[in-house]
DNA sequence: ATCAACATGTAGCCTATGTTACATTTCAAA
DNA sequence: TTTGAAATGTAACATAGGCTACATGTTGAT
């Protein structure tokens, strides 16, 4: 059984149709989309907390993100470096134009999801749960497809 | 407008019903579940190698996974640790009975997800690109679901 | 049997994301 | 006006997961 470390030449046939190079590019895809996991939910609470407060601080967001102040702080380091978002030392933290569209963005993924999950039968808990990660992976024709049987019936 | 640094005392009602710390919660585990990722995707990955191969080799989970194999071998360091896999200096790497669980796990669940898609109309290429992500963050009450309207009709 | 090409291993670098411990700033209340 | 508790900032550390460059091991072909 044991295959040799180096494989023999394939005699003739096509090099095999690469079903790993399309497996590699998904996962590529997969983990680019976590490398931006991260800025979606910090901007979606941002959102969140500046309407339900009037300003978004660190504190709230450590609060409501579940990690420490200090994550929170590095974290938006990055996000203004990204143009997501301003701050001044000490004070509230606001999204930019382009945050805020980010921002609206993921909210209305994340409640589309959310919503057709629980049309589904899921509990209303469990589907909350499940959107918070599923969110970040749904393409747009995916989301479509979402949206149009959450409009039927 | 620019609520104060520290907050007054909110007189008398209760402390709010925190929404941020469900919020909280499902971040939290909404990063977990990132964390594992990565396991999931080698278990899956080298049991397909090891299908299709008769064994999975550092190289063929490296062009499968779309990293270098430096990447891929500090993993099963890990994963070895972790009892998932055993490995042997040069030689092709083999799943513990705990990793072949996970990876039939898994795959039962990447299977789900991606037929579950194809069946609302998501093309095949979109179903199966988006399936690789969203496969780490369906709990059993959202796969259960999906699987019983699968076998629906 | 030799050996070069390929597979595998390792050293050292990077970023992202988490932590604890401690320093500094702000502002609501005394 | 003073002041101390809460908020914010920063230093130092850890782990996961990428990378390049280079060293070493294996083996199919000659
Ligand atoms: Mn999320
Ligand atoms: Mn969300
Ligand atoms: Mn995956
Ligand atoms: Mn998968």
């Amino acid at each position: 059984m044991a295959r040799s470390l180096r494989k023999p030449k394939a005699a003739g046939r096509p090099p095999e149709v690469r079903p790993s190079a399309q497996q590699a590019e998904n996962l590529r895809r997969s983990r680019r989309d976590r490398a931006v996991e991260t800025a979606q939910d910090y901007v979606e609470a941002i959102a969140d907390l500046s309407a339900s407060l009037g300003e978004a601080r660190v504190v709230d967001l450590a609060r409501r993100l579940g990690v420490t102040h200090v994550t929170v702080n590095r974290t938006l380091t990055r996000l203004q470096q990204a143009g997501y978002v301003n701050t001044q030392p000490y004070r509230a933290i606001f999204l930019t134009d382009s945050g805020r569209k980010l921002a609206d963005e993921c909210k209305r993924r994340h409640q589309t999801v959310a919503a057709f999950l629980r049309k589904l039968g899921v509990s209303e808990k469990t589907a909350e749960l499940d959107a918070e990660g599923i969110e970040h992976h749904v393409s747009p024709e995916t989301l479509a497809t979402f949206e149009k049987l959450l409009a039927r019936r």
